[in-house]
DNA sequence: ATACAATATGACCAGACGGTCATGTGACCG
DNA sequence: CGGTCACATGACCGTCTGGTCATATTGTAT
């Protein structure tokens, strides 16, 4: 977290340093991305970067932040629209196209938690170990929940149905920040995409074998 | 591809080059991966190693290759022990298999080609660029063949149908490398999801909406 | 005007990296 | 013995990195 002279710091150039470091962090990896870089465009020393933040580690996570905080509040906002107790796949699309949304309108923080994932695998722990698996928790119980109501087969092994369904829409961050989904594209292919997982996880007449 | 010098060499130097390499590149991504620490291990000098190839980024091609080798010769005689004309997901479900029993004899060379989805997105197509986009091209041709021959459900878009299974195979090379599904779990975990696919894409007599 | 604290600065450090090259070694051949 | 050629070597180069710190500047309250 940063350090109390940071906060003190006249809101332009605040922004300014956070916007340099959201563009850095989200061009690059963690160990590509530089810090020196970052100070000369922001036109700061080196030095004040480190009166900032603790070092490298606490910039990226205070960055990160600010991005899981702008999509949490970005995807609870749409939620709340829905009714209370909605369907599982309801809530998927709500949620997705939020996703979605967002990436349209801040390409950089997309960008941002999309690299967290092709992070190396200690460096993603040392991350989770800092924030909570929020996401991770949230939908196992959205999963739960629609297990007991029945929005999913009970006919098919509910964990292998929420790995599918958590590997669809981990990818949708990846392929749009990548490029691979255009963000025009991306709001009917989804809607094909998640009509496809309904099709096949909700209860149908005939029972799965 | 390795300069001449390099294939004269004998067997075991070879083997210990190309191992530590392979070990090097899967335990690490392309920038962080170190020469220096390969040819310390390897004990020989820094100046050996490029005359044996021309750059960093001719040796990670080359271990690539035999990655990419090892894993088509793998898949492609599984394949080939199914009769001709094979059903869709009974390909998908023998791929797999065969990519699992590869992953626990060979971690290191999944580990690699699974870091090569992480990297980049220039990098990735710098290297796609080298290669062909074998895989992506015969998956392509796979979903058109089972189209053709009623094995997906006619009523489902097909593209997005494509990208479901596409992407949740793709998952699975990510998942075994990074830990997060063990060799131990994998068949039976992937069996399940595999059924879980086909239980939603095979056409039923109800038709889809 | 003075004193004191908060903030800003950039030269500097140690370490790592990919890559080069002049020099050395040794095996084979006449 | 001498010559030639493939191969091996490691000191060295330029460049970049995260991080430090003594010093300078600024703001503020008296």
């Amino acid at each position: 977290m940063p350090k109390p002279t940071f906060l003190n710091l006249p809101e332009a150039k605040r922004r300014r340093i956070v916007d340099l470091a959201v563009e850095e962090f989200a061009a690059h990896a963690y160990r590509e991305a530089s810090l020196t870089r970052i100070v000369r465009r922001a036109g700061i020393a080196k030095g004040s970067i480190y009166q900032y933040f603790a070092d490298k580690f606490d910039l990226y996570m205070y960055v990160l932040q600010l991005a899981a905080d702008r999509k949490l509040q970005y995807i609870g906002e749409a939620l709340a629209r829905l009714g209370p107790d909605p369907d599982f796949f309801e809530t998927l699309a709500v949620s997705v196209e939020a996703s979605i949304r967002l990436a349209r309108e801040e390409p950089r923080l997309l960008e941002l938690s999309a690299n967290l994932l092709r992070e190396p695998e200690d460096f993603r722990a040392r991350v989770m170990g800092h924030f909570g698996h929020v996401a991770e928790a949230t939908f196992q119980q959205w999963v739960s929940r629609a297990f007991a109501r029945g929005q999913l087969d009970p006919n098919l092994p509910v964990e292998a149905a929420a790995y599918v369904v958590w590997t669809i829409t981990t990818a949708l961050g990846q392929d749009l920040a990548s490029g691979r989904v255009t963000v025009d594209e991306a709001p009917g292919f989804y809607r094909e995409v998640l009509k496809i997982l309904e099709h096949g996880l909700r209860p149908r007449e005939r029972p799965a074998p």
